[in-house]
DNA sequence: TATATACTGAACCATATGGTTCAGTATCGA
DNA sequence: TCGATACTGAACCATATGGTTCAGTATATA
């Protein structure tokens, strides 16, 4: 039932390109956290923090919710998912093409064997 | 010899974080194209071709040669092995939380058993 | 040599991002 | 009930992003 949106990577990859935001899922995947706990953390506001959860948020890669005065942030269960997937399939489309130039390469080279020694650049 | 400045990951999770460019990447693990090729593909003016390849290269992503008029761009080598890293590191450990919090649901239904329905949310 | 091709760079535009401050509102605890 | 705590929202700021047009420069080609 995942939405496989292609904005749905816009947002996750974009989440992932800011090095507070990677430490804010660092963070959490150790405990639940508080904006307020976040914030000092980080050494931000209260406000400035909570637009970077906004953020993880709409990338559904952090959930959160409020009791009393407190917003809870945690991990979203499906984090990363989607992503991982998509870097996968690439690095095996890649290395597969990898291979052919190898092959390729190995190709000229064993042509230039006989006569080494001829243009090196 | 790889920089892992943290400045590395913000680039090239921006740069896949917009469509285009990761249709450029699919692209050209099919084959080379130049900025012409891309750009027609693409519905976009060189110019703004130029710039996604840029954005493409400063990830390391990508790497182009200028040969005569065209300028060549290709999948660099060591294409998404940080990004692949650092995703996967990051899976193992919020796995790692999760399957806690799965010890504690547990725990907590055991000892709900005994008097189950009670609260519904 | 003249023309077409392929790119490059500057300038511009609208919108997004990453941060702030300031002025609230809501809730907790003494 | 009063003060402190925790967040929220609006407004502002500088810079980045994703695109364009226009005016070049360099290279192929007829």
């Amino acid at each position: 039932m995942v939405q496989y949106r292609p904005a749905q990577l816009d947002f996750s990859f974009a989440a992932l390109s800011d090095a507070t935001r990677r430490g804010v899922l660092e963070q959490l995947s150790r405990a639940d956290a508080s904006i307020t706990d976040l914030a000092g953390k980080f050494h931000m506001t209260l406000t400035g923090m909570k637009k970077h959860v906004a953020v993880l948020e709409r990338a559904a890669l952090v959930t959160t919710e409020k009791a009393g005065r407190v917003r809870t942030c945690r991990l979203a269960m499906r984090a990363l998912e989607e992503e991982a997937a998509w870097i996968e399939r690439h690095r095996q489309l890649w290395s597969a093409r990898f291979d052919e130039l190898d092959k390729i390469v190995e190709h000229l080279k064993s042509k230039e064997k006989p006569d080494a020694r001829r243009k090196t650049r």
